[in-house]
DNA sequence: GGATATGTCTACCAAATGGTAGACAGCCTT
DNA sequence: AAGGCTGTCTACCATTTGGTAGACATATCC
């Protein structure tokens, strides 16, 4: 295996991720996501040394990728708040469209056990802390409806990911996640969300 | 085994929810639930045939309850449309606050195979129809802000089932589950939704 | 060129899982 | 009283699972 080529770890991760993310964690084995790599489940094992760890990583590498794409989003250029929240939108829906997997694997972050859950919190907690600070910053200016900053970002947040990963309710009226479907349900829920957050 | 007694086959149904409901159907054996209730394993198999029958016992039970429960709610006695969804809003939380696992378990069906999503699917359609029929006369009469009805419903449906079900961002903002938490909650989320929907 | 390290493999294993076969005890009907 | 039905049990079984032990090949370093 020369250097130039992916190296097997992250083939691994990658396959995993989208295991995992599609069917559950604790429905695929390390065996299938071994085959899926064209490897064997002891060349997974090497790398990661349990199944947990596996986990803790693809979730770690998720829960980054999440963290920098909202974070930029968060201080993008526009100074409009609602803009600015339309921004995190797309940032979460982006992932969305290119990687549906990555949908399925932010619900599963629900469903952890306490151990790998509290993991995952110390790596979200601080932009959670700072959407709080801004969306406090806003609501002073009068930009934002004025009301519990905590609760509005978890209830904003929700929404937004609840919708994301809660395809059930939306696939009963008709909705499909394609990309057109993504891009038309994000309009309806700017509007949502604009309507919901102005004083 | 008396008449007067609860039926060992209802008894396997609720240990079933619960465990379902709070570990996710995949990672809960069939071991687990007989222990559960204090019988062998067997037992649960002569009940129900296989655990994906079970599995589909314990969904039909959680989606009629449901089905049930919110449309009580939504033909409540006021008029108001904002009325009407917050009822039904309280109607989601209920079973929250009364039985934690239903949240996990409507968290789960999410997560199914097809086949199963298909027939609850089957169960929950009705009641969608009826809201969106709902939603679209009110937008008509100008009480609701107007956008494609189905949407809305799903958008709002998914945002009440999205904060019941995603425990992890509001526990991030240092909420708790508990019965005065769900209150606030329901607060904050009221005044979310009717800025949300009101022309 | 030989030693060492790295990465993947073959060969196992113990435990758990969903499921089957059939015994058996108590109840109901005749 | 006898035979059948119902509900639960004991005893297995095949498969899958996460994980271990150690062989083997290739590359790297001295």
């Amino acid at each position: 295996m020369t250097t130039r080529e992916i190296p097997t770890r992250q083939r691994i991760l990658d396959a995993a991720l989208d295991l995992f993310g599609t069917r559950g964690v604790d429905s695929v084995s390390l065996d299938e996501i071994a085959r899926e790599v064209g490897v064997r489940k002891q060349t997974v094992l090497y790398w990661f040394a349990s199944k947990d760890e596996l986990v803790d990583a693809v979730l770690e590498t998720v829960a980054a990728e999440l963290v920098v794409v909202i974070d930029a989003a968060v201080r993008s250029a526009s100074d409009d708040p609602l803009e600015r929240i339309d921004a995190v939108v797309r940032a979460v829906f982006r992932p969305a469209v290119r990687r549906p997997a990555m949908l399925g694997l932010m619900r599963e972050m629900n469903r952890l056990p306490e151990a790998q859950a509290d993991r995952l919190r110390h790596h979200v907690r601080p932009l959670v802390d700072r959407c709080i600070e801004y969306f406090s910053l806003e609501m002073d200016k009068g930009r934002l409806r004025r009301a519990d900053p905590g609760l509005v970002a978890a209830l904003a947040y929700a929404t937004v990911t609840g919708i994301a990963t809660e395809p059930e309710a939306l696939r009963s009226v008709g909705w499909q996640p394609s990309a057109v479907g993504l891009r038309h349900l994000r309009e309806e829920l700017r509007g949502f969300l604009r309507a919901a957050l102005t004083p």
